[in-house]
Formats: C-alpha cells, sequence, structure tokens
DNA sequence: GACAGTGAAATTTTT
DNA sequence: TTTCACTGTC
C-alpha cells in the first residue's frame, strides 16, 4: 500500500498525528478513535516516507494480543514493519536483560518467576514468615519494584510500613538473585538501573532506538516512565497514545500521572486528541459517557459518535446466575438463526470465577466459546512440574524449580534434604569461578556424601538426567546473538522443541505419576501435557529455542489455540481483559453491588472500577446487553443482590429495560421521566411501595406457613419493602433459625403452604 | 517421609 | 461447594 492511500483514510487530527514530528507527542485517544490505526500507520509512514530504519522503531504495548495485532497491521501498510521491535513492556525488558544478563547480575539462561514462585520464594527467604502474611508481603514487593523501589528506599513505607518489609524484601532480593532468576518486577525494575548505572549501555541503547511508542500510556507505572525515560536520548523521538477514562490497573502499580503530567516530564510536547468515535453507535456511546462523567479525577473529552443512531442498550434483570448463562444462550442462538456468527459476541465479567455458569451451559447446548486469559491451563500442577524441569535444565541455580521436581516423582529426597542441598550452594559458587555454574547440580554433588544410599541413587540419577538435556539441547554454548534477535520460526517438519518435552516428561515419570492421578481422580493431566507439547511445536530444540519457549510461557498465559482466528466462537473474557480489543454484540454480565463494582471499594477505586465499567460499555459496536441478577450462588450460599450502583447513573430514557424490575431500579426510572408523565402520588417513604410490591405483600403477608426445599416449615414473622426498596420477608424455621428471602426470586424453593 | 482425614477459608482485576 | 493447609498416624 501507498503511504497517499493509508493516508487518505484518516481524518485530519489522526493525519496530523501520524505527519508530526520534531517533538514529543502525547495522544490523548478516546475509545474506539482509530488509535492502532494511527500508531500502525505512523509506524509505517515513519519507515516509507521517513527512512527511519525499521530496526530503530521500538513500539510498546501492554498484552501479547496488542503487540501481534500491531505487528500484523503495521506489515500490512509496511512489510518493512516486520523488523520493527514491537513488543510488550516485559518481553522487552526480558529481551534487555539477556543481552546484558551478566551486567545485570542474572544467569544468562534465566527465567522468569510468577506470582506464587515468588511466594514460595520468600518463605524459604525468610522460613518464620507465616504463609498467609508472605503472599501479602510479596504482593508489596511486586509493587514496590512497580515503583523501582531498591530495598533501601524510604518511600517503602508508601506501600507497607510495618518496620520488617525492607528486610523482608532485602532477604529477598538476595535470594531471587542467588538463583540467577527475576520476577516480573525485575524485567523493568532491573533494566532501569543498569541504564542509570552504565552510561555505556544507555547510549548504546539510545542509538538503537531513534523512535519510542507507547500503547495504553494511561496504564503505565512509575518504573515502566523510567525506562522511557531511560531509553529516550535527546535524538529519540517520543510518541505515547492512551485515554485516562481507560485506566484500569492501578491495583498493579499503574500511575495515571503518567499521562496527566507527560507533557511536564517531556518539554515542548505536542498534545493531539482524538475525539471522533468510530466503532460505537450513538446510544452506546451515550451510556458509556453518562457513566463515565460521574468520575471526577479526569482530563475529560467528548466522543462524537461517527456512526450514527442505532440499537439502545438493553438492561436485563434476571432471577439467577443460571438464568443469566440462559439468557445469553438464547440471545445469541436466536441472532445465529438470523445469521449472526457467534464470534460477533462477548460476555464480559468481573471475576474470572463467574465464567462457570457460562462455560457449563455452553458445553450444555453446544454452542462454541474461547475462553481469553484463562491462567487456570498454566496454573496445573503437571504444567508447572514439566515447566519446571524444562526452567531447571536452562537455569540449574532455580531453586523453586528444583524443590519442585526433585522429588516429584517421589525419589525419597523431600524437604529436609533439599535443605540439604540448597545450604551447600554458597560452596559452589567460591568454587565455580568459570561462568555459567552448574548451581545446585554441584550442590546435590557435595551433598551426596551424606545422604542414605536409596537417596544418593536416585539424586545421582536425577543429576544425569539433567544434564544428558543439557548437553542436547547445548545450554552451555555461547548464545550466537548480539542485540538482534530476528529467530526465524521452525520449519513445520523440523526436529522441534515439543520432541524434547515429550521425551522429557517420559522419562522423568511425570507421564506415569500423572496417569496414576487421572486414573484415581478422573483428571485430565495426561491430556493437558500433551497439550502442552503442542505448545512447543515452534521452537527449536536447542538453548534460543528453549529460552524463548519459556519467555513466552512466562510472559504470556493465554494458551494460544492456533485456529483462534478461524473458529466461530463466543468470547468469554474478563473486563480488564477486554482492553484494546471490540465486539458488535457485547454483554456485560453480574452488574450487581459487590460483584461490580467489588465490594469494600474506597471512592478512589471506585472510580476506577468506573472506568472499568466505562471500558466494557466502549467494547461494543453494534449492540450492548447489561444483566444484573437478583441472587447469586457463592461459596455454595445463595446471596440475595442488589443491583450494582453504575445502573443508577445510565440514562434510563436511552435504556431498553426488561425483566422483572427492581423496585430500586424502577424508582430510578421514575425520578428521571420527564416532569409530564411522572405518576402523581409519590409517597416518600424510606421504601418506595409499586403496585407489584402491593401483591407481594398480600401474598406473603405477616403470619402466614411457608414451605422451603431446604430448610422446611416456617412462619413469616416480618414482611416488607426494605430501603433499597426491594420486597424481603423474614421467615422463622422449626429449627429456630431465621431466615430473609426476596419471595419474587424465590418461586421455585419457597412456596406459602396451604393449611 | 507418605498419606488419610479433618477443618477452615475462599473470589479481584494481570504482565 | 470446593479446595487447600494442617495434623496425626503408619
Amino acid at each position: 500500500m501507498t503511504s497517499e492511500q493509508y493516508l487518505s483514510v484518516l481524518n485530519p487530527e489522526q493525519k496530523a498525528a501520524v505527519m508530526h514530528e520534531g517533538s514529543p507527542l502525547l495522544i490523548l485517544a478516546g475509545a474506539g478513535s482509530g488509535k492502532t490505526r494511527v500508531i500502525t500507520t505512523k509506524i509505517a509512514y515513519l519507515i516509507a516516507e521517513k527512512n527511519i530504519r525499521p530496526q530503530s522503531i521500538l513500539a510498546v504495548t501492554f498484552t501479547k494480543k496488542a503487540a501481534k495485532e500491531m505487528l500484523d497491521r503495521a506489515v500490512q501498510l509496511e512489510p518493512r514493519a516486520d523488523k520493527a521491535q514491537i513488543r510488550t513492556f516485559h518481553s522487552f525488558g526480558a529481551w534487555f536483560l539477556r543481552v546484558y544478563a551478566e551486567q545485570a547480575g542474572l544467569d544468562p539462561n534465566f527465567t522468569v518467576y510468577d506470582d506464587d514462585d515468588m511466594v514460595t520464594l520468600l518463605t524459604k527467604a525468610i522460613p518464620d514468615l507465616p504463609k498467609k502474611n508472605a503472599s501479602h508481603v510479596a504482593h508489596c514487593i511486586s509493587l514496590a519494584k512497580d515503583y523501582c523501589y531498591e530495598p533501601d528506599n524510604p518511600h517503602l513505607a508508601d506501600i507497607d510500613h510495618s518496620p520488617e518489609f525492607p528486610e523482608y524484601y532485602e532477604a529477598y532480593q538476595k535470594r531471587l538473585r542467588e538463583t540467577g532468576n527475576v520476577d516480573f518486577g525485575d524485567l523493568i525494575m532491573l533494566p532501569v538501573l543498569l541504564l542509570q548505572q552504565n552510561e555505556r549501555i544507555r547510549t548504546q541503547m539510545q542509538y538503537r532506538f531513534r523512535v519510542i511508542l507507547v500503547d495504553e500510556y494511561q496504564d503505565s507505572n512509575v518504573a515502566q516512565f523510567q525506562l522511557l525515560s531511560a531509553l529516550a536520548g535527546p535524538e529519540t523521538y517520543v510518541c505515547v497514545v492512551g485515554d485516562d477514562d481507560q485506566s484500569i490497573y492501578k491495583f498493579r502499580g499503574a500511575e495515571v500521572q503518567n499521562i496527566l503530567s507527560f507533557q511536564d516530564q517531556f518539554p515542548g510536547t505536542t498534545l493531539i486528541k482524538l475525539e471522533r468515535n468510530y466503532r460505537s453507535v450513538a446510544p452506546i456511546l451515550h451510556a458509556a459517557d453518562v457513566v463515565v462523567s460521574n468520575n471526577s479525577d479526569r482530563l475529560g473529552k467528548t466522543l462524537s459518535a461517527e456512526r450514527g443512531d442505532g440499537k439502545k442498550p438493553v438492561l436485563a434483570f434476571i432471577p439467577t446466575q443460571d438464568d443469566e448463562a440462559r439468557f445469553a444462550v438464547e440471545l445469541i442462538k436466536a441472532a445465529h438463526k438470523k445469521g449472526v456468527p457467534y464470534a460477533d459476541w462477548a460476555i464480559l465479567y468481573r471475576t474470572n470465577a463467574q465464567s462457570l455458569s457460562f462455560e457449563t451451559l455452553f458445553n450444555n447446548k453446544k454452542l462454541p466459546y474461547t475462553i481469553v486469559g484463562s491462567l487456570k491451563f498454566w496454573e496445573r500442577e503437571e504444567i508447572k512440574d514439566a515447566l519446571c524441569w524444562l526452567s531447571f535444565i536452562a537455569n540449574p541455580r532455580d531453586e523453586i524449580a528444583f524443590r519442585r521436581i526433585v522429588n516429584k516423582p517421589a525419589r525419597g529426597i523431600g524437604p529436609t534434604s533439599q535443605d540439604k542441598i540448597i545450604a551447600r550452594l554458597p560452596e559452589t559458587a567460591v568454587s565455580e569461578s568459570l561462568l555459567p555454574s552448574k548451581g545446585i547440580l554441584d550442590a546435590c554433588r557435595l551433598a551426596l556424601s551424606s545422604m542414605s544410599a536409596k537417596a544418593k541413587k536416585s539424586l545421582g540419577e536425577f543429576i544425569e538426567l539433567i544434564e544428558k538435556y543439557q548437553t542436547e539441547l547445548g545450554m552451555y554454548e555461547p548464545r550466537a546473538e548480539g542485540l538482534e534477535s530476528d529467530e526465524e520460526p521452525a520449519d513445520k517438519d523440523a526436529p522441534s522443541l515439543a520432541d524434547v518435552l515429550e521425551r522429557l516428561i517420559k522419562e522423568t515419570g511425570l507421564i506415569e505419576y500423572h496417569t496414576a492421578q487421572d486414573e484415581i481422580a478422573g483428571t485430565q493431566r495426561v491430556a493437558n501435557l500433551q497439550e502442552l507439547c503442542n505448545s512447543a511445536i515452534p521452537y527449536a530444540p536447542d538453548r534460543n529455542g528453549l529460552l524463548e519457549y519459556l519467555d513466552h510461557v512466562n510472559l504470556d498465559r493465554t494458551l494460544e489455540t492456533e485456529n483462534d482466528e478461524q473458529v466461530d466462537a463466543v468470547t468469554l473474557i474478563t473486563l480488564h481483559n477486554t482492553k484494546g480489543l471490540e465486539f458488535p454484540r457485547v454483554m456485560i454480565t453480574g452488574l450487581e453491588e459487590g460483584i461490580f463494582p467489588r465490594a469494600e471499594k474506597s471512592a478512589e477505586e471506585l472510580e476506577e472500577e468506573r472506568r472499568l465499567f466505562y471500558v466494557g460499555i466502549t467494547r461494543a459496536r453494534d449492540e450492548l446487553y447489561m444483566t444484573s441478577c437478583g441472587v447469586r450462588r457463592m461459596y455454595g450460599r445463595t446471596e440475595y443482590m442488589a443491583i450494582s450502583p453504575f445502573l443508577k447513573e445510565l440514562d434510563t430514557q436511552q435504556l431498553e429495560v426488561i425483566g422483572s424490575i427492581p423496585s430500586s431500579f424502577k424508582r430510578v426510572m421514575q425520578a428521571q421521566q420527564p416532569a409530564s408523565e411522572k405518576p402523581e402520588d409519590n409517597p416518600d417513604e424510606a421504601g418506595y411501595v409499586t403496585e407489584e410490591d402491593m401483591e407481594l405483600l398480600e401474598r406473603w403477608r405477616k403470619g402466614r406457613t411457608v414451605f422451603h426445599d431446604d430448610y422446611g416449615y416456617g412462619v413469616i414473622v416480618s414482611a416488607k419493602v426494605n430501603e433499597d426498596s426491594e420486597f424481603i420477608i423474614d421467615v422463622q424455621f422449626q429449627s429456630g433459625a431465621t431466615k430473609k428471602f426476596l419471595p419474587k426470586y424465590q418461586a421455585n424453593r419457597l412456596m406459602i403452604a396451604e393449611i
């Protein structure tokens, strides 16, 4: 495509953003304003018209999915863009640290620890830290790293002001360095420290990247800002794109301040606003706007709906979560009959746990779906086991991996022996001046003499097995790689890492171990292991292949189903994961107080939840459905849900409301009706009593005997409309227990007992 | 050191 | 309701 062609489809602001040069650029891009198009066109334009070498362009995104899409679209416009560095922040960090592993004090074959590994390592580093506290401390350490605070930083108290925290952090960091590995936070923090301390490396990097583009800048954290600052030299062209209304990662250290103060941090910045929305029809955009305008802490912008009018959003009140899933199925099936593909639909929810009722029913009704970003697969025991074998082969200083695999299946080397071995680790560091060290393997050899005959034998076999694979994969050969790392994808028929992995899980006894487990518990573990092997197919059976594969699984937990794009399936996804995506038809589920927004939110956090709602609404192109359940099963108990406070912020005149409307919402609707249509009588009691309530009051009056499926016979001791305008009864059962019910939602389980 | 049985806790959101 | 961590026994 020529640049005239791709520039001609842009509106004036977009074109200005693409062609801008000579100063830092901040693009404030509203939802659906063609932000990705602008970035990808800019990449193509810089290469084609400004003679920028593709290799010297760095484009950073937050998710691998976004990176992939950006690369694909840029390549469509300009084939040479495939040489540009388009990565997530974390994968850039991993790339950088592999290039400068030695300077960063890391094993060149390091792998990345996840949150669970952090907790485990922490309990090893600080033995008397209670397990329950460990995950909290681990979380705080992550946050500290998001702010680029080292253990001696006085600001640590802002994160956790317990006096021990800096000690814990320091002990953890020391132990982590001994493993040669990194955690997620290190992937950003260590490059920042290295760039700040080492002028030569800084100059190298600043020379290497002449253009840096950052997407979703509103969700960058302080460490990422510092990384950007360190990478940007006086000659570097910096362009960031973001939307303060879509900042949803505060809990992870995201700092909206980064985008709000960008113009101060980078003096002379040009600001371009993209406010034309090309995605959603007007009523959907209106709903989004009404909701987000309840937030106070925002730059403020007005989106115009370029697509014009369309279908009003639908708000459905639904009895239970099973009905919610049924509602989705019916809607989707009905549309499918009219030719709407399944893939047009996305079901959005606040917490991963909510996907379950949809999965169950979709399976039942043979409705195809894909789950995005479900971490479950990678958290499975058998998967982690297999990956730890690979990690330990790559880096035999990896204490966590070692402990996990050395005694599985049982080899008679329990925690006590493991501690003994790890205790010998310092000796190996001294005796082993030649790099790379064989770490724990050497420590095992030192500890052999003090072990029982049985343990000695199996530990010897363990060492042998690891070393065999290390040799096969050439783990100690120098890495033939400079700054460029443009690996060609492996040939389909070429030998693959998958073959190695398959052999490994057989030889280690993992497959037998899990076959046995499958038979006992009826699980799918062997099948999962097979799936894992499949995921390794594109990687070469050598050192680089292994490291790339491990980075891939550690930095991107979404299981790549190769035929992702071809299969026609409904998308099940958390609201957070929808960032950057769009769908013709969107259903936002679980709009109940305590679910969305989640319970116990401060005012500030509530604004973030509201932004999350805003993000969800603005994903929809043509149709938007919102559902709210009356009751929901949680922890095996049935809970009565109040409607989400966000629903009360909607413009009910611009909604289609269906289902049995709770009186608390009827009140909202009446309040918003034009004065002429308002009913005359408006009793201003605590609870507003509707006609429907009158019927309920008559039927469920005080003193009547009722029968409940679970609790048996009982007497109604109170019947009233509560503060939330919901009709509620108290029933005293024969057991003596008193329970509250909303009879409207209990038609199947609670009935009047005729006497 | 392995395993069965018991009791308590669990659901944020993600790179 | 399910899952996980802890305890006591072999």
